[in-house]
Parts: structure tokens; sequence; C-alpha cells
DNA sequence: AATGAATGAGAATTCATTCAT
DNA sequence: AATGAATGAATTCTCATTCAT
């Protein structure tokens, strides 16, 4: 008779060789979109490109993601997860809104000169920087992170009285617009950051005032 | 059906009904675009969804444009030819960095809001505003319009010596992204024209000096 | 000037060739549909059989019939059309419910016949008569429009009180396989339909009264 | 998740656990089948279907039938199993053809009753019950038997001369449409067996008689 | 020049089946 | 024997583009 505890050997097999290539082909299709998307945009790019980006059959893709809608979740989910921790840090130390900008700025653009340091920032055909695309899951991400945190600081009183919704607007376009500008030009994350607090922190000062 | 303006066989009046009728033809194929684009966007319209949008058959469509990427460039050109001398004026009377900044923004508050009440901004399914795609011809002749502009602005020297390409981006960015928060939040172009003009010039004063 | 009356040549071109061609696409269409129909069954057939039994190409289908369903109905109709005049006639003439039973059985049969002389019913791999498909638009159509007649004539009170829906039901399922059994036996309608014709009126004789 | 019956691996015991297990699984896929089937329709059913209404993996399934059809005949085999003997009982008592005709029809009206009654037959979207699907494993069974016991009794000589395969054919036509009316109006399996013995005892005497 | 049907490549998705574990 | 991920053929449908009329 068996008295040896039945072990399902088919159940939680997770260090196992299936999980790991299952871990592996998710991180093959999340790579492979980020890279498409990068390259052709979210609304040009089809679930076909994905896969051909990779080395599974068309048919394995919807065994990980029921949709090109769902990888995007996937990889905003993946940068929110890296980026939030980044700028959260920068929060937590700013004693003034000051160091809260620059200290958000920092990390912004640290992030994405990282992003493309990992290559998920593409070439075009005369090896130019394709600039970060604004409808790509990495920038909506980050973005929407960048303005929660703006609106939070605003809330604090940690600025003047001004139209915070215009402000965070203006703030995100500042920093996106140049951070475009700066891969195109190339990397220097110092300078850019410069600018940009200098410009945002002089913008603050120049606004209109709310009574 | 034939709605198509309905063309004489027996003639090569260069001037007459014809070529009337080839511009008007070209006119509706342009309508159409624009609404279809503003309404799903450049990537997800089709030649079919243009042509559609018109009285035309869908062959008719390559008598003028050979794909959508054409009609795209027609639009742009095509704002770019409206929006160009409202921005010209502009920049011509200004005496003072402040005046041409002002300007600039005006005109181009004034024409987005425009554009706006042509119809050619969509409401969204909750009867919320959809705000101007950015991936619209529209937008990016602005753009450029608005880019060229203020380099050679900052190029004459009525702004101190500073990043002109990180300025244009910036001011470019601001407009941008409170634009768009106009948009959503009800049009209202002399308060956003002056929140961007006091964020802007501020934004000059606190941005790093080049030596 | 022009003053001949300026007859748009590319509207209602009835008798030209690109009618002419359009009928014939939609008939190879229908007629591929009713053998592909005839030989896999209704649920196992898809567009592409149907495509496939045709020189046409796969998008061309879809200008003439929006799903498989849409064939189907016209199917459907097609054969409701041919099929309920020859029921008609029956039905007017008939004095008795005897006569009334009997032309209405020898029009269906008569119709069988027919349509497995046009083609219409397939031999399988071993040369046997593939039996009328009961899933096939063809067949459907057909007992609607008994099932009406049966219902009509018990409603003038032609045929004794009975339990009028089971009734309609015991007859099409005499004739339907009485006739299945005819096709495979080889077909002789007058035998078949002597058979029926008694066993119904039979059938209605020992079948229970209603008080 | 491994929630098919747990073998042990140790043994070889043929009589034991491990048969048993696989009679398990065997009877999970025979019953989930028969639900599907019953709902989708044997053409519209899918293999994954047919896995999705049980525990076991995909991969399972192919350890017990090579394909849907192999399903499909193994429900029949076991349908006929089943109708088999009551039919027989019925046949042996009978000593009147009348005997034997009532006895078929009880036991058949009996048999989709009882089919409903566990849950294989289902109700669609307006709660209206879905008839008997007649391209079911279970019916093609019935009706194959029931084919079968007729000729042998009119080959027994226990019915007029006359044509028995038209008869037998004419008699499950009947059966057939009765019962599916019967289920759309309500199971009544008295009035629906007497009504259709009445019917064919009659149709009996009615048919054309060889001489 | 305008028409609109035909074309066939391509997109999204499903599915039967295999096979390493 | 059971598992379930991978596979790639098959299916439905759309679309840009061509071309005979």
């Amino acid at each position: 008779m068996a008295l040896a505890v039945n072990l399902d050997h088919h159940d939680g097999d997770h260090g196992g060789k299936r999980e790991r290539a299952k871990a592996a082909n998710r991180d093959a299709i999340l790579t492979a979109a980020r890279r498409v998307f990068a390259q052709m945009g979210y609304e040009a790019a089809s679930v076909r490109d994905i896969i051909r980006g990779t080395d599974l059959a068309s048919g394995t893709f919807y065994n990980y993601f029921k949709s090109k809608e769902e990888v995007f979740e996937a990889l905003q989910d993946d940068i929110a997860k890296r980026f939030r921790p980044l700028l959260h840090d920068q929060c937590q130390r700013a004693e003034t809104f000051e160091h809260f900008v620059r200290g958000s700025l920092d990390a912004y653009f640290d992030f994405i000169a990282d992003e493309r340091v990992k290559g998920h920032i593409i070439m075009d055909d005369h090896d130019q920087p394709i600039s970060v695309r604004l409808d790509t899951p990495e920038m909506k991400a980050v973005f929407d992170e960048v303005r929660t945190q703006i609106e939070h600081a605003i809330g604090r009183g940690l600025a003047p009285a001004m139209d915070a919704d215009f402000f965070a607007a203006a703030a995100i376009g500042v920093a996106r617009e140049v951070g475009d500008r700066m891969l195109i030009r190339g990397v220097d994350t110092a300078s850019a950051s410069a600018f940009c607090a200098g410009f945002i922190l002089g913008g603050m000062a120049g606004a209109p005032r709310l009574d």
C-alpha cells in the first residue's frame, strides 16, 4: 500500500521548467510589444506585429493576453511599478516645492534615459533616435503618475494658489517636450532636468494667481 | 449612385465646370478626412472611412490622393495655410518678446477654439468633449508652425540667451497640454492664454542662461 | 453648348454587363451554398467552403452577403418562392381533405424529386445518394410552408376535430422520412406519395378525437 | 490544477484504483459531451467545449477518445445500451402489433421525457424548451434502434403485407415530430403516445397493400 | 473622370492536436 | 496516465487598390 504522501508533481511547479518557460514567453511578448509600440505606435501596431517580434506561434499570444489592449495594460502596470517608487522617493524627501519639482524631474529624466539605454527607445532607418512615442503605454503610465503627484503636492499647499490643473498640464508639457528633444539631441539628463526645473519654477512664479 | 458633380463630357474647358467639379470633389474628400481623423484618430481611420463620408465612389479617391498619408499631408498644408497668417500677423506687430508670446498664444487658442466650433472636435459617448487629437494633421501643422516662429524670434534676439531648442519645446508643451485641458474643462481662451503667457514668460526668466 | 440630356450612364445600368455579372456572381454563390449545405450540412459548412465552390475571391462573398446566415435565408426565400405556388395550387383545388392531402404530397414529392434532378441532392463517395439533409434551408422552408397549409386546412374544418398541432407534426414526419427513404431507394414519387396519403388519411381516422 | 482522480504510481492493479479512475474520467468526458452536444449541437461543439466541461486537462481527452466523432459514437452506444432493453421488453411482451406499437411508443416517449428530466434538454434564452436536438447521438441511436425493431416485427408477420421500409420510416417520422412537439408544448407522454399509436395504427390500416 | 465590384493580402481569433514534463 | 503550453492551420472578415465599364 502506498503510504507515501502523494505529491502531485503537476501542481504548483513554480521553479520547474514549465514555469520558467511560461515566464520567459510572457516576457518575450511584453518585450516585443514594447518595441513594436515604440516603433509603430500603439494604434498602428497589430497583434501580429507583436508575435512576429517573437519566436512564438500566433496562437501562443492568446495563452497570455486576450488582446493588444491587455498587453498595453500589462506594460503600463510594469512601467508604473518601476517608475512609481522612483518618483515616490523624491516626493517623500521634498520639503519645498522646488525640491519636489527637481526631484520629480530627475526621476523622470533618469527614467526615460534608462528606458532608452535598455533599448526601449528605437533608432529609425537613418539611425536617428525615434523620439519617445507619446502614445505608448510607458508614457501614459508615467504621465499619469506625475500628474497625480503634482496635484497631490499642490493640494498639500507646497505651491502658491494657482490653477492646479493647468499647472500640472504645463509642467507635464514642459517635461514631455523637453524630454523628447533631449532624446533627439542626445541624452543629457542633468541639463534637461535643470532646464525644466528652472522653467517650471519660473513659470510657477509668473503664472496668474488665483485670489 | 452618381452623386458626384456631374460633368459634361464634350469639352476641355479648363477654367470651367470641370475644374470646379474637381475642386469640389477634392474638398469633399478633405472635409470628410478631417472629420474622420478627428473622430477615429489618424491611425484608426481607413481610406474606406473617408470615402464613406463622401458621396463619391471608392475609386474616385485615387484620382485625387494616392493614400491616406497624402490626404494627411494635404490637410496639414491646408491648416498651415490658415494658421500661418494668423500667427504671422501677431509676430509682425510684436515689439517685445512678451507681445510675441501673448500674440502667438492668442492666435493658437483662438485657432483651436475655432476648430472646435467648426465641429472638428467631437463629443464622446458620455457627451464629454474628446480632447483635440494630437495625432491629427491639424495639430501637427500648428505645432510645426509655432516652433518655427519661436525659433525665429529667439534667433532675432528678442529673448535672452538660452537654449532655444528646449525653450521652444517647453513653450509648445505648455500650450499643447493647457490647450488640451482647456478643451476638456470648457473653452475659455482668454484665461488659458493668460495662464500660458504668464507661465512661459516666467519660465523664460527662470530657465538657465547660456553663457 | 451641350443641350443633350446628360444621362448618367453609371446609374441604373440594369441590362449592362455589370448588372449581369453581379447577378451571375450572386447566383454562383447561392448555387455553391446550396451544394455545400447539402453535402456538409448547414452547421458544418463555412463561408470559405462556399466561396471555394466558386471562382470568386474570398472578399467577394461579402459584397453579396454579410454571413452564412444571410445566404441561408436567401436560399430559404428562394425555395419558398418556388414551392409555395405549387402547394398553393393544390390547396386551391382541394374540395375534400383527402384531395388536399394528396395534392400537397404530390407537390412535395415532385418538388424534392425535382430538386434532386437539378443536382441539388448529392451522391456520396460510394455513389450512394446522400439523403436530403434536414438541416438545409431548402427543407426548412418547405416544411414551414407545409405546416402552415396543414394548420390552415384543419382550421377551415376540412378535417375532424383532432389535435391539429400533433397532426401537422405527424403528417410532416411521415412525408419527411418517407421522402428521405424514397431518395435512398430510388425516385418513385407516385408510390411514395400514395403510401403517405394512405398512411396519413388512415392516421387521421385512427388518431384520438378531441371532444 | 490536478483535479483529476489522483493515481498511485506504484503498481499495476488492474482491478483497482487505476481502473476506477480511468472509468471515472471516461465518464466525466461522456457526461460533459452529452451536455455540450445538447446545448450547442453536435456540429457547433468543439473538443475544447467538452474538456472545459470537465476537470480534466485538454491532453487527457486524447487518452480516451481520438476525436469528437469517437465521443459521439461512444454516446450512441451508451444510449443504445440503455434504450434497447426498454424497447426489447416491450417487444417481448407484445402479442399483437398494436401492443408492439403502443409499447414501443411508450418506451420512446418515456425515454425522451426521462432524458429531459435528466437535464439533457435545455431551455433557451426566453426560457422556452429547446426541442430535442435531432443531431444528437442520443436521438440517432434511438431511431436506429426503433427502426430495427419495427422491421423485425414486420418481418415476423405481425403486420399486414405492406412496404416495411416506408412503414418504419413513417412511424419514426410520426414519433419523432410529435415527440418534438410534445417537448415544446410540455411533457405529456401519455397523450403523445396515444396520439401516435392511434395515428400509426390508423396509418397502417390506410396504407396501400402489397399484393 | 467617375463608378463600384472584384481582388487577395492581412488581421484577429479559435481550435485540434502534440509533447515535454 | 495526466498535464497544459505551444503550435500553426483554419476561419471570419476588412481593406487598399485596381480596372472594366
